[in-house]
DNA sequence: ATCTAAATGAGAAAGTTTTTCAACTGAGAT
DNA sequence: ATCTCAGTTGAAAAACTTTCTCATTTAGAT
């Protein structure tokens, strides 16, 4: 995620730029994988301490309205919520440390045509995430899963 | 969702068939839509009327875990679930009912193979859920969706 | 420097999920 | 059919998460 696009976002449509909303920004932004609303409040802290954590419930809205940020969902839990590229974007989970990539290139347009054959439906919006071993754990030789796994159980 | 089949499944395993067991499966396999808890539990207490609620969470915990039923995350919710067709699937949300289908022909093979080489992750799972809008609803001209949207907010 | 609508923090409230534990029950053994 | 008991259950309490309220503060325009 990159922060300075983000104020600018923010400022852009006239949103304040509040030293609170900075900080849940700045952590965000160093965060290598997901935080729950708890551990931003946590990081968020070193820079503003005297931060709320209503006030990181009300951030993470924004920011996840205005696709700043956005929620990954793992059988750890749906509150998780992580930095966001420009533009449509998934998340990549690391099974063995957690550490959360995002990837652009997804072309779901074959994958919706077969559900729209075998649905009936009319397919408009979609929502993935993957999940697997990173680079620095596939040189560690971390190859086990025990620390997340992806929904579907 | 196959009852039958379900409870099958449960005595191949060796777990008890509770009448709470049978009648979260009934409840389930009788929703066209996802249910929270508290929905399943008042389905389900039409034919087991001392269901708790903490019963509820542990059938779905259960089934969840045999995938026999799956959870679906939408901006309504995560704790949503409905019940799963054998082997791996995905739900399709109606935006404008609710309505959740289920589909099996997702060949998601070039989708991560992009992503891996995007991301240096050697993928091993995926998550992915469409929305659009069921045959009916494209019948009865609900085009607008303001009853559901997926996450990505 | 002043002003004001927007934002905040603390605590309360509401909502959700898990834990505890005594009582109950499904299903295999008898 | 009855017995047995590990697995299961319900109710209440506890733990946890999220939202609301409202008096106070503040970012940013003037």
């Amino acid at each position: 995620m990159d922060v300075g696009k983000a104020t600018q976002e923010l400022r852009a449509r006239g949103i304040r730029l509040t030293r609170q909303r900075a900080a849940v920004l700045t952590a965000l932004g160093r965060a290598e994988r997901g935080l729950g609303p708890e551990e931003i409040l946590y990081a968020a802290r070193g820079e503003c301490p005297e931060l709320g954590l209503t006030t990181v419930y009300r951030a993470l809205d924004l920011l996840v309205s205005l696709g700043i940020a956005r929620r990954i969902h793992t059988s750890e839990g749906c509150a998780t919520v992580v930095g966001a590229k420009a533009g449509h974007g998934h998340s990549v989970v690391c099974l063995g440390c957690g550490r959360v990539a995002e990837f652009s290139s997804c072309d779901m347009v074959s994958v919706e045509k077969a559900a729209a054959t075998e649905t009936g439906f009319k397919i408009s919006a979609h929502s993935l995430e993957l999940a697997g071993i990173c680079a620095e754990c596939q040189a560690n030789g971390v190859t086990a899963a025990v620390v997340l796994t992806v929904h579907g159980d």
